[in-house]
DNA sequence: ATTTCAATTTGGAATAGTTCTAAACTGTGT
DNA sequence: ACACAGTTTAGAACTATTCCAAATTGAAAT
């Protein structure tokens, strides 16, 4: 038998309330995917997001799964990570750490924070400030 | 008065032996890009190299300019930049360093290669050999 | 020099990811 | 219940890039 895998999920009452938390309205869409986005650790693109939605009995549009990433973002509770033209991830540990990249099959894994040791980062030309230190190891296939 | 700066390109003869050496014929568009990219480091994108070429009375098709990008990238004479989605630029420097890059205005500027150490990359997944490790310092205007 | 043909170029169509628009809807305070 | 700013939505628009099939061309052979 074709045994689906249930991914586990925030409660509504908790969705909401990181929501509020932030800053942010929660609708119904907003917690619907906050619900998916909530439990663990994950990297997910609009698109993947919003067929896990649809596929849970979430309706929810596209534009509005790209709106929502975007203000969870700026809202501190994502994070986005730049792979490649067009490939773009939201991660849902803001935490400091780094990622493997596989461009063969555009699979994105973790490192965790205290693992990749940066020095040397010179300081930034005049008026600007860093944001982040973004280290991304890319690999092939053997 | 208005100067228009006139950059430095190199000599046709140099170009053409420069495309030979990597195994590319030697056509007119290709000797025509490879004379804007081949004096100094730069970064360009397809767009603005496609640009430049129009202004020095050189029309080459745009498609015909992202050709020769990804020829030259994997011909080892260019390295891709991919900072942010959609935009990647080429850099004619193909050593070791890494980049500022500052989000507001695309800015993309050199660090020079020995400048920032990274320590602690860890063993790639199963099957997978590391190409490059890749750090990007994201910056904000102040 | 002429012929030949695979490699290359080209303009335009196609694609993919993302943002924009303006109308419909909904959460929240009154 | 009412009002309205905030939100959602479908579809159009946009941007960067690749694909296509026809025309051109570099270089090798005659
Ligand atoms: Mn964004
Ligand atoms: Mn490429
Ligand atoms: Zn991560
Ligand atoms: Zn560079």
């Amino acid at each position: 038998m074709a045994v689906s895998k249930k991914r586990k999920t925030l409660k509504v009452q908790e969705a909401g309330a990181r929501l509020r938390a932030a800053g942010l309205r929660p609708t119904r869409q907003r917690v619907a995917l906050a619900q998916l986005l909530g439990a663990g650790h994950r990297h997910v693109s609009a698109e993947s997001l919003h067929q896990e939605a649809l596929k849970a009995g979430m309706p929810v549009a596209l534009a509005t799964v790209y709106n929502t990433l975007n203000q969870f973002t700026e809202a501190g509770l994502l994070r986005e990570v730049v792979v490649g033209s067009g490939r773009s991830y939201f991660d849902t540990n803001t935490d400091a750490h780094q990622h493997f990249y596989c461009e063969d099959d555009g699979s994105l894994v973790d490192i965790p924070g205290k693992t990749i040791e940066v020095a040397g980062v010179p300081v930034p030309p005049r008026g600007m400030t860093i944001e982040r230190v973004e280290v991304v190891v890319r690999l092939k296939r053997a």
